[in-house]
RNA sequence: GGGACGUUAGCUCAGUUGGUUAGAGUACUUCCUUGACAUGGAAGGGGUCACUGAUUCGAAUUCAGUACGUCCCACCA
């Protein structure tokens, strides 16, 4: 035995080694060339920390999609980057400096932030690429990008010029969600709703000048200061008499006009609104319609404005409970109830979002939601699984509404707009630009510099966007090798949550900007949750720590374990036992890798092996091959990549260890047939080519312990074999039912294993049964015979219509067979029964495909042999 | 309120255009530590395919409805 094989399979020194050596052969980096392109690009992970469940599954799915295209005949090419996640990082940045160095934010300059916010970019992308390497992404190192890289941070700013000029982007005042933690506008996308226990306030309201109250219902009484109108509707009776009149706002004691709109539904609360243009969207469109004036309440930091006159300073929502009870005070509270409502969260802060109108910058986005949609629904880029994501997607592009992409925060592309102490603004990339702009467009002469850039950056999504693109530099240098070789990629693999936020934007800039799908396919993998199918977070402490996992399990056993379990689209519910049966696996094949090596040099070359076992065994081998690799192409064409993995599993662990290496293993200490040997080692090498995109460490490993090589399996390439050949694999199941059931039989008359015994076939199987009786033989150690007629005091195996006599000198137990004859007698005959009366059916033979009727009767045909059969085996018991 | 998807063994899921008395992994039961592997081997039990109805010779599969679940979208104070 080769004794420099370990007991068990040992990950980790194995897997560090073969990546550096495939990362010196420099197998992972591209260049266009002859070859098809096969081009991924990884969903930048954000730099706000490390990888969690979600990547490591989207990573594994990537990485398994580009080994496989490499091995395929591609040029494949897999850029790595990271995002870097404006609002996210600026508000972790925010928190580190102050919790770690006491600094504040407001204490910085802007250039001092940003040295900061580097130092923290350089730090998370490093881990995160450490990760990447440690899973054994086989990414180009040389292509890693980073969305504020130079020629990145240009390309968006370039892209914003340009739809600024085409009229796409435009400047102006809107109602926004606003983040008052963060102090920025938020897109509709980053608004989370939830559920929320909240209460409902009745407050009423005295018309002007008499003793008549109306009551309004409101769930913010901290905004009532804001009021500049009640709303009621034209239709309804109650408040018909009081068209004209006005009404005193309390707290503030403002007089405002009552106002009549179809908007009001006169059976929801009172019938009557408070109406609160600065605070509220529909009362904002309200306030439009009927010209109310509009008085903000609320400062940046959700604290109450000078506009409101009372509790000046108070947070919101402290201003709301003194509200509460001045207005109780005053005896205006009429009641107060109970009531669910839901609230917008900031996807980032967590902080209640405050609808604000405020300046910003927004995309047009009818544009491009045509551009998206045309592109999905023309089957140019393909949705998988589509069933499912399609109909989100053309809901959310025909019922889009402008992107907001202005955020008042420092880390991102800083928006090319440039003021002048009158406010007028131009659109350039640069300073010099703007100065001649202005000139041109305003005929200002700013020179030398008195105009101001403006203060804010852009969405980070709003780079984003771009990455199918820029990472080939096709935005900034148009036209170059990489963007026209590269571009566009394939596939997409990314988490379902960003299809608005990323994919569908992506498809736009891509529309936009190459007139050409960004890529051909969107794969969606669905969340990771833990096994009782719960989210993963920090707070429940049940997300695994990748490096930890990897440390425990192998990188391959953790690919194996989030591959085995994930279904495209549904969300899979990870559990570290998965990762068990993964190193479980990599154990099998390290076994079965020192079986192998044990014939090692114990070949017999000269023939005299004349075992009749082998030839069948290498042929059928030989055959499941090729039928299994059929079946992985396909899989893979469909994306079923899990169902792939499980292929391949079952082939390795079943066909080739517990079928194959069983019947060509020669006797202990016994050489074994050289030609035998060379399959085995080739069939070896060819499971570990078939398993090396999902688990690419041990496979290269297996695959260079098995011999001598001067290749590596990472590129090795695949071969295309002739299709299997049906009647061998046939053969193959009849052999495997045969010792299978012979064995059944052994254990259910308590035959050891070793009893010697006889197994007597008819002769009229003698046929079907040659090639094969000599392995049947050895696996159930029986001699095998055949013989014409029923033996005496044997044991009756019936499988199909074939018997078998099992004869020992131990005394046969009649009543054990005679319970399993009659168990599988029931069977059959109610199994023929099912077929009889299909048969019996006039309707079923008329109507039904004439190979259906001809399966039917052959079923009952056989049913009513192996009734016989089996009858007369009762018969000779007694 | 609108919409999408799902419901198959204890658990997680396959099940291709309707056609063997429905499969896998895992868990479970029994037996086996000979000579690759107990991180293993052999054998086995376990499901009225959510429910109701329709179409059909035939339905886990098609259609309609019901229930339950998950997710997305929506400005009702």
């Amino acid at each position: 035995m080769n004794t420099t094989l370990s007991k068990n399979y040992e990950p980790g020194q194995v897997e560090e080694s073969w990546y550096a050596h495939w990362e010196q052969k420099g197998y992972f980096r591209s260049k266009p060339d002859g070859r098809p392109p096969f081009t991924v690009v990884i969903p930048p992970p954000n730099v706000t920390g490390v990888l969690h469940m979600g990547h490591t599954l989207n990573e594994t799915v990537q990485d398994v999609l580009v080994r496989h295209a490499r091995m395929s005949g591609f040029n494949a090419c897999w850029v790595p980057g990271s995002d870097h996640a404006s609002i996210a990082t600026e508000a972790k940045v925010v928190q580190m400096l102050e919790k770690e160095k006491g600094i504040k934010k407001s204490e910085l300059s802007r250039p001092e932030f940003m040295k900061y916010a580097f130092e923290w970019k350089e730090k998370y992308g490093g881990i995160i690429y450490h990760q990447i390497k440690k899973l054994g992404c086989s990414v180009d190192w040389d292509r890693v990008s980073f969305t504020m890289d130079d020629h990145y941070y240009a390309a968006v700013i370039k892209v914003f010029v340009d739809l600024y000029e085409k009229g796409l982007i435009y400047r102006g005042a809107r109602m926004i969600n606003w983040d008052p933690s963060a102090q920025t506008a938020l897109s509709d996308e980053e608004v989370e709703y939830r559920d929320i226990q909240g209460h409902l306030y009745y407050v009423r309201y005295q018309v002007t000048g008499t003793d008549e109250y109306i009551t309004i219902a409101t769930q913010r009484p901290e905004t009532i200061m804001g009021d500049t109108a009640v709303c009621v509707n034209p239709t309804d009776e109650r408040y018909a008499h009081l068209k004209g009149k006005t009404i005193i706002v309390p707290l503030v004691n403002r007089e405002v006009p009552i106002i009549f709109d179809e908007y009001v539904d006169p059976a929801f609360g009172t019938g009557a609104l408070k109406v609160t243009p600065a605070h509220d969207i529909n009362d904002y469109n309200l306030g439009l319609k009927h010209g109310l004036p509009t008085i903000d309440t609320l400062n940046a930091d959700g604290t109450l404005s000078a506009a409101a006159q009372v509790f000046v300073g108070m947070d919101r929502f402290e201003a709301r409970k003194a509200a509460v009870a001045q207005l109780r005070a005053e005896g205006s509270l009429v009641k107060e109830e109970e009531y669910s409502t839901r609230l917008g969260f900031s996807q980032r802060t967590n902080a209640v979002v405050e609808p604000r109108i405020s300046t910003q910058w927004f995309v047009q986005m009818r544009h491009f939601a045509d551009l998206a949609l045309e592109a999905v629904t023309s089957g140019e880029v393909k949705i998988h699984p589509e069933e499912r994501f399609l109909a989100t997607y053309k809901y959310w592009l025909e019922n889009i509404k402008d992107w907001c992409i202005s955020r008042q925060l420092w880390w991102g592309q800083r928006i090319p707009a440039w003021y002048d102490a009158d406010g007028k603004f131009v659109v350039a990339a640069t300073a010099d630009e703007a100065i001649a702009k202005f000139k041109e467009q305003h005929n200002i002469d700013h020179s030398p510099l008195t105009i101001r850039q403006d203060e804010d950056v852009l969405d980070t999504w709003f780079s984003s966007w771009l990455w199918p693109i820029e990472v080939f530099n096709g935005i900034t240098q148009p036209g170059n090798p990489d963007i026209n070789y590269y571009y566009p990629t394939n596939v997409l693999v990314t988490g379902q949550d960003i299809i608005f936020f990323w994919v569908a934007r992506m498809i736009m800039a891509g529309q936009e900007y190459k007139n050409q799908r960004p890529f051909e396919h969107v794969y969606f993998t669905g969340m990771v949750r833990d096994k009782q199918g719960r989210k993963m977070s920090k707070s429940l402490g049940n997300s695994p720590d990748l490096l930890d996992l990897i440390d425990r399990f192998g990188a391959d056993a953790v690919r194996f374990g989030i591959l085995i379990s994930s279904p495209a689209g549904n969300d899979l519910l990870f559990d570290d036992s998965s990762c068990e049966q993964g190193r479980n696996f990599n154990n099998k094949l390290w076994n079965a890798l020192k079986l192998v090596k044990m014939w090692e040099g114990r070949q017999a070359t000269d023939g005299s092996i004349a075992d009749s076992r082998l030839p069948f065994a290498v042929e059928w081998f030989g055959q499941r091959l090729a039928q299994v690799k059929a079946q992985v192409e396909d899989l893979y064409k469909g994306f079923r990549l899990s169902e792939a993995l499980k292929t391949v599993y079952s082939l390795i662990w079943d066909d080739f260890c517990s079928w194959y290496l069983e019947w060509v293993k020669p006797g202990f200490e016994q050489p074994i047939d050289n030609a035998v040997y060379a399959k085995t080692i080739e069939y070896f090498s060819e499971l570990m080519q078939l398993l090396h995109p999902f688990m690419p460490f041990i496979t290269e490993e297996i695959y260079h312990q098995l011999a001598e090589r001067t290749d590596d399996l990472c590129v090795k390439q695949f071969t295309k074999g002739a299709p299997a050949d049906a009647s061998v694999l046939a053969q193959g199941s009849l052999l495997q039912d045969a010792i299978s059931a012979l064995r059944d039989a052994r254990v259910k008359n308590n035959l050891k294993p070793k009893d010697p015994v006889t197994a007597s076939i008819q002769t009229d199987a003698r046929s079907q049964f040659a090639p094969i009786a000599a392995i049947l033989g050895k696996q159930v150690n029986a001699e095998v015979q055949f013989v014409d007629d029923a033996v005496p005091g044997a044991i009756t195996v019936v499988l199909g219509t074939q018997k078998f006599y099992l004869s020992s000198e131990q005394a046969v137990d009649t009543g054990v067979q005679k319970e399993q004859l009659l168990k599988d007698l029931e069977y059959h005959r109610g199994f023929l029964a099912s077929v009889e009366k299909k048969l019996g059916n006039e309707r079923f033979v008329a109507n039904a495909k004439p190979d259906v009727v001809d399966a039917e009767r052959k079923k009952k045909k056989d049913a009513e042999e192996k009734i016989e059969a089996i009858e007369k085996s009762l018969a000779l018991l007694g």
